[in-house]
DNA sequence: TGTACATCAGTGAACGCGCGTTCACTGATGTAC
DNA sequence: TGTACATCAGTGAACGCGCGTTCACTGATGTAC
């Protein structure tokens, strides 16, 4: 066992944990178990649950997020300084969420599973936390999205754009019991990229809708 | 004090304190003490805390569902065999969802707020419990919904129908949050009716989105 | 090269706390005869 | 009409439990002289 795996031990058992159960819902001992780790452990190395949590955001949403940043220069380089159209931003959020998990040690579903609780159960710290980490990267996006949707108000394309989040956040928290429903229902198996790829359009066509009144 | 007017204290404190903080987050502490009861009345009257989560769903979605039956009867005979299209779909579940809360305690936004959480944090013995209790209302809706899209294979409905449910649940969970920070950057105030009306485009346009491939 | 000390990852046991639940009890009201 | 008993809403205090956190400690490794 070399020089503070454990640090990775704990990161690892903690991520699919929180992505099973939600966070108040696991446990330090838990966590610590399955980690075959001692349950000071996390508080020698993290400080508190609150700071393990935020860690476990940071170890796959830092690499996302350098991802999306350099993929949107990148692409809208490419564009020559024409707005990018709503297809291709979001097949390029896919992507590079798609591409991170192989630096993580788990499979994408659990990263995603992460996505929609942070959203869903966050309690105030992580939210902050988050905002705070990584408003650089989110600010970049909504640039593109307010060039990509140029018919929407602003007090629209924002409501738009949290419905597009919401149906993100809540299908990806809760992929892996539908996937299972679906399964027992039409004997058709549905892996994550397969359930972005139906999400895309979906959320394509509700962002360029058109307005009521 | 008349005889057991404890018991809607409980669930009036329970119902707003579950919208606020969530399930496991509330404890039966602060229900009884902002119901200014004693704490052994929820056990008294209830007998557990999974089932006081129960009763206060069941006070709300009970009129809803019977409203929605009865709306979708009632609409689908006018409609003399013809299948409804979405737009009026969506239209009468939103309508039958204002319409309870004047039998309920608190306004919509607690009510939407305890129908995001419920898809979005509950333990099993809730999902299992809602499943159960509402699964005739639930069926006929996903009757007319099949009708209404008769263009979508059964997997892509039902991916397109998840979808709009995690929409409406997410966006109904964080909506207070969301209606702040809206109020904040562009001086906007939005009620949850008008959260409503701009949601059922965004949901109709994405489940009759063109499938892809 | 040897010794003394500092640093650091990790440990085992305990801490205090808030939780859901239980239990013996009270006091008001209804019912039977 | 009066008495004995049953029912029922509600109470106060305690129960055991699992939680996150703390603390004194160990033992290995690195560093200074």
């Amino acid at each position: 066992m070399a020089q503070s795996d454990t640090v990775d031990r704990i990161l690892d058992a903690a991520e699919v944990l929180f992505a099973e159960r939600g966070f108040s819902e696991t446990s330090l001992r838990m966590i610590t178990s399955k980690a075959n780790v001692n349950l000071a452990a996390v508080n020698y190395h993290f400080g508190s649950k609150n700071a393990l949590i935020q860690a476990v955001f940071s170890r796959f949403l830092s690499p996302f997020a350098k991802n999306l940043e350099a993929e949107l220069k990148n692409v809208s380089e490419k564009h020559a300084e024409k707005p990018i159209d709503i297809e291709t931003l979001l097949g390029i959020v896919t992507s590079c969420i798609v591409r991170v998990p192989t630096q993580s040690k788990t499979g994408v579903s659990v990263f995603m599973r992460l996505l929609g609780l942070a959203y869903t159960q966050s309690q105030g710290h992580l939210r902050r936390y988050l905002e705070q980490e990584y408003s650089r990267a989110f600010k970049l996006f909504m640039k593109h999205m307010r060039e990509a949707t140029p018919q929407l108000s602003p007090v629209d394309r924002f409501w738009r754009i949290q419905f597009m989040l919401g149906t993100t956040a809540f299908t990806m928290s809760s992929i892996e019991a539908l996937s299972d429903i679906i399964e027992n229902e039409m004997q058709v198996h549905s892996s994550t990229e397969e359930v972005v790829k139906r999400l895309v359009p979906f959320l394509a066509a509700g962002l360029q809708a058109p307005v009521q009144k």
